[in-house]
DNA sequence: AAATCGTTATGCATTTTTGCATGGGGAAGA
DNA sequence: TCTTCCCCATGCAAAAATGCATAACGATTT
């Protein structure tokens, strides 16, 4: 029969559609994917993928093959899930995973104590953009700014995080004397798609005329540039405290604070204590 | 992520018991399979099967992991039979399962006039007790004494085989004159579960009190040892035309041959034409 | 048009996996 | 009790897979 494994290479490159990314994720070389595709096209004698000057994109057989090998990587994925669910030791690693602001501000001081009372547990900080994969077990825990949806999770809310719109002193002593309201003043922004946050459409609607001073996907790079009087940036209150910035508005534009994690690991022990250190130890309010 | 060849290394431990018999069944070394399964149950951290005297057997963990990894296996049959099946080709094997007798006497013919018309395809006729998974695509066409239940197959009757209780004129000659009807009679029996097939039963129940000649699996066994004077055995009527031997009774537990293949290769050009001609080959009547 | 970036193919060295052979440990049978 | 058989573990050699380096190719930009 088969390697299986080789369905899982299948699925990686008609997903990424280059051989590179697709060794990229699986973590082995570029070679190594295309000589596993070849053999495997040459075993079943089929012709799965195609290469094409935009990448390699499935062939009739591959669709078949593609949906297959799908339910394959679910079953997999489950299987993982339900094996290392079972780990009833208050001891390992969990993953963590959730925004910077959050993780440095709030979390860090809770994680101290909770290594304290359990040394066993490592638990390690993941902070990022992208929304790792709780189904691949990519993480274990994951405290996000929205409500997830679909899915099989179990989810529980942890409070809300309110947002404000945020100027140095020195910024609006130069700008709030010379100008109309809400007209010439510069505003700090997310770059691409995280401009789509609700808080940061709030700020575009406060000052539509507004010239942006500054992109950046980095909350710390936007405070630093709001504290060096580069315009108003849209912050969390709990990420302002004590830097002497104004606060003009609140942005009536508050997000949910959700920890997430999947069905199969929710009856593990580590992720239960862990659960409830970040639910008493977080005591988040809309900073209003 | 974990290799997903390693959950069929473990499928088939689980399967079989012991490490030599999942080897054999994979056509690697012991070794191999053993290494293999340490290295899984290292990497998941979860020992998945406990070595007792009896063999291997599933633990908890194992329980779990052998569930999700029966879905794998399906969706990799189906993905290997969805590809394969797409194969439009009038050329390459076929492989066709049968009982011997039938494979030799009846099927033999027809197959050398459709390799003369097909030169391009290799039939492989595979004969023995054991029926092989067309699930799994260990054969491509089945030709079998019953009808089959269940499974996503394609199913057509090819006709009907009668058999009869036979035996050697001279071995007549020595016992019908001096024994009752029925009774001091040898017969010649199936061996082990081949002893339940309807016509064995049969002759069992015409001769409840004959001693046991000989056993065996080999309906040219039981031909050979008929023709010896051993007894009397149930056999198909084709397979005793132009033997000699003395038809005693009809067994009246006529079996129906079916040809059985797989829905997802049922629209392949070379199992269609190979279809056709064993169906209208093979003219296939009760006997009588 | 040249340059740059990202891609795939391939030869070669290295690492990893596998096969093979052997030894030890039970269980079934003589 | 002593074979005999089948099982698993392990060292070592052979084979296979992988990584690395490089070359060729195409697209996009300067």
């Amino acid at each position: 029969m088969i390697d299986w494994d080789d369905f899982r290479n299948f699925l990686a490159i008609a997903r990424h559609g280059t051989l590179s990314a697709a060794a990229r994720s699986l973590k082995v070389r570029q070679s190594t994917i295309g000589r596993r595709l070849s053999a495997f096209e040459a075993r079943l004698g089929v012709l799965l993928l195609q290469k094409t000057p935009r990448g390699f994109v499935l062939t009739p057989a591959g669709d078949v093959a593609f949906a297959e090998a799908e339910k394959m990587e679910a079953a997999a994925m489950a299987a993982d899930r339900a094996i290392t669910g079972r780990d009833v030791r208050l001891e390992g690693e969990i993953r963590l995973t959730t925004v910077e602001t959050l993780a440095a501000e709030l979390l860090t001081p809770i994680l101290a104590r909770f290594a304290d009372k359990y040394p066993g547990i490592t638990v390690k900080l993941i902070t990022g953009t992208e929304t790792l994969s709780l189904a691949s077990r990519e993480a274990d825990l994951s405290v996000r700014l929205a409500r997830p949806s679909g899915g099989d999770f179990v989810i529980r809310k942890l409070g809300d995080v309110g947002f404000g719109l945020y100027a140095s002193a020195s910024y609006l002593a130069e700008h709030s004397a010379n100008t109309p309201d809400g007209a010439r003043h510069r505003v700090i922004q997310m770059a691409g798609e995280s401009a789509a946050f609700p808080e940061m459409v709030a700020l575009t609607r406060r000052f539509p005329d507004g010239d942006i001073a500054l992109r950046s996907d980095s909350r710390y790079v936007q405070l630093a540039a709001c504290k060096a009087d580069m315009g108003i940036a849209c912050l969390a209150h709990y990420l302002t405290a004590n830097t002497g910035l104004v606060c003009l508005a609140d942005c009536e534009a508050d997000r949910e604070v959700w920890l997430v994690q999947h069905r199969d690991t929710h009856h593990m022990p580590r992720l239960k204590v862990l659960s409830a250190a970040l639910s008493t130890g977080l005591r988040l309010g809309t900073g209003r």
